[in-house]
DNA sequence: TAGATATAAATTGTATACAATATTGTGCGC
DNA sequence: GCGCACAATATTGTATACAATTTATATCTA
């Protein structure tokens, strides 16, 4: 499993940076939906008793983005179908307005700081590192709430963006995933021109080109359970 | 502390359950604000060990309506102003549309369980045990995100409303305590009848009079910390 | 060999023991 | 009596031990 270990046993863990280390592994697409979290495993990694792991599965579970099932442990999440529409419907209601009183509260520090949330994301595609983007494009989501001053927003709108990225990986559709970038880019200037109603507008329009640049209307997720990967194709998952 | 402990030593108590009942009595305003929450006195009221209430204590610490204190304990938590503000202003951008579109989906069957609940809201005013009504009337707005088969932005919903409880508890002014019940029947009918504009412009108004009849705008909450109390003035509200 | 069944191993659920921290109480000096 | 240091108590934080359950393995039968 590809973690965040800790490189050496002077670091102070807490429950949270543990969640936080897992959270950041399932959004930058490093645990695949349906991985299996095993606490042995996972005490093992951090240095830490199984109480503070299962503290922290119990913390991410309630952002449902673990599944725990009883007495079989803790999974990466799979968003069914009807849970990523209603992701992206919850979005498409909570961002745009928040968007709109972004850019009106937005102070030039604040366009500096998503200015260089973009910069950090194109460099990390351009490393090759779509994960890390795609993280990044959900903290500039993030970033967005924090200016409206809407804590509580941003605290759903967080919740939202990590599913978000759990549907991503498994229905992601089109192959450009550069598209967002652009779209990040009129914002920003929307914003930074405290123009509202523009920026709501396109915060709306970018939230459903995401929601329709899924494959949302036929296939169930890959890679499901055992089954059918042993009857023929890759990934090792399981069942909900 | 009121609170609903287990009838016979046979009640299987599980996290979900211990958290449930402390959830429902912070909500029927049975545990008020910044009541201490002690371990040893939940487990034994419980009868369970501090394992599970810690488990319980921390789900409702994710919903904002217990905060946890490292080193000092749980506390039900105490919404400040801005907290006050944000909560209703995000059920304000959540719960119009929702209404909206629970007056599309809504069967005849909904519309019945939606008066029942009225009904038992009633029963609980006329029987004076007003923190029950408001229990019931947080679940009517509940329903509605079920109608509206959004079960994400109901979740979401559910938590801003134990978090309106809690605000009601620290901010509530007015004596009428009636008012709900007359914008709630009126939204009932705007959903029987399938008028989804009518039902989301209920909603906004209804959601915009509650948040109205909040003292927001100067007293912070009373009876906070034992300073204040003793001295009978402004109180300091604790760090978060 | 396929299937079922019993047994063994591994994993999670829960309770308890101990350590760390905060709170309370006591005594001393002033 | 007041304030402060220090000890005693109580409460929370963390790790570990044991029980319950699931999963894997081996064995037996048709």
């Amino acid at each position: 499993m590809m973690l965040n270990s800790p490189t050496a046993d002077t670091t102070i863990v807490t429950t949270e940076s543990i969640a936080s280390a897992l959270s950041q592994a399932i959004h930058e697409h490093r645990l695949a939906p349906g991985t299996k979290l095993g606490e042995d495993e996972l005490s093992d990694i951090y240095r830490v008793s199984r109480t503070m792991v299962r503290a922290a599965l119990q913390s991410l579970s309630h952002q449902q983005i673990v599944e725990i099932k009883r007495n079989r442990g803790a999974f990466v999440a799979q968003p069914s179908l009807t849970e990523a529409h209603e992701v992206f419907e919850a979005r498409e209601l909570l961002e745009p307005r928040t968007a709109k009183s972004a850019a009106l509260n937005a102070t030039p520090e604040d366009i500096a700081l998503l200015n260089d949330h973009i910069t950090q994301e194109h460099a990390a595609l351009a490393a090759g590192d779509r994960g890390r983007a795609l993280y990044l494009s959900g903290l500039f989501h993030l970033e967005i709430a924090r200016i409206a001053k809407q804590q509580t927003i941003a605290d759903m709108i967080n919740v939202l963006i990590a599913r978000s990225s759990l549907i991503i990986a498994l229905y992601w559709r089109r192959e450009s995933a550069l598209c967002e970038s652009q779209a990040h880019h009129a914002l920003i200037k929307a914003i930074a021109d405290n123009n509202g109603a523009f920026a709501e507008e396109l915060m709306q329009s970018h939230l459903v080109d995401l929601h329709s640049a899924l494959n949302l209307h036929e296939l169930p997720p890959v890679g499901q359970n055992l089954k059918a990967m042993l009857l023929g194709a890759a990934p090792t998952q399981e069942t909900s």
